[in-house]
DNA sequence: GATAATTGTGGATAACTGTGGGAAAAGTAA
DNA sequence: TTACTTTTCCCACAGTTATCCACAATTATC
């Protein structure tokens, strides 16, 4: 179970250190892919298994069907961990997130979420305010 | 298993390099035909014969799926890897496909598709800002 | 609080692979 | 045949990627 916020840094090479915490519970393999909110998102090879399971069989001949397959599956990149439990981010995935330097890592329970760390900022701060509106200001 | 999205040039002999990670899993040969969307679809040896299958499932008295058979096996081709996992792109497909310069290659799970990298952005591009259509603006 | 262990970050080196080009072989046309 | 184009096979090189290691800063332990 993952939970917590979690900043690091994107080297030059494009590698990213995932929380030391979960090393253990990712394995040596782990899947990231595009997720919503213009985020990543890491699931575990078992994670990936399931999701693969809802996608099931998809009539090939649909272009809508194979368009939603095109985003999932073409999105997604198998990536290692390095003995110091990096992984390496591809280009295009970077792109899609628009990554700077900073990101976030948070936890959400059985996935990870990888945020470029300014988004990630705005988001968070937008939504604890939504939750606190009720509140008066001082 | 394929996956993930990358970028290839095809060069003046219309020589196309494979990704590398997918060399073992798709053998010395392949067979490369006509995909929706104006793509190249290519399937290992044995994804060939599964698609020969489903293809022969399709009722054959009905001109719509006739055309659709016809499409797809007279586009076929089988085409060897070279030493350094390149394939020869026939005249015919690259005309079909429109391929220019660069190209797109991505893991669709059993089988590759290959598109001209700039339909290949405008398409993705637009799939996925549908995916994250449910986004608030600010 | 001091020492030891862990971990985030950056580099260096070695291996790999994308891409281009050349030579040999095979096909074509005169 | 000869001259010329096209295809096939092989290699070279540059740029990228993987692997290993170092250092500093943080965290844990006693």
């Amino acid at each position: 179970m993952f939970t917590g916020e979690y900043r690091y840094k994107i080297d030059v090479k494009k590698r990213l250190a995932l929380p030391s915490k979960f090393r253990k519970e990712l394995g040596a393999k782990v899947v990231i892919t595009k997720g919503i909110t213009k985020c990543l998102v890491v699931y575990t090879k078992n994670g990936w298994e399931e999701m693969l399971g809802k996608l099931g069989g998809l009539p090939i001949t649909e272009p809508e069907a194979r368009g939603f397959a095109r985003v999932i599956l073409a999105g997604a990149m198998e990536v290692g961990l390095d003995k110091l439990g990096r992984i390496l981010i591809p280009d295009y995935l970077k792109k899609y997130a628009d990554f700077k330097k900073e990101v976030v890592i948070c936890g959400l329970n059985k996935e990870l979420e990888i945020w470029d760390a300014k988004k990630w900022d705005e988001y968070i701060t937008k939504q604890d305010e939504k939750m606190n509106k009720g509140e008066k200001k001082n």
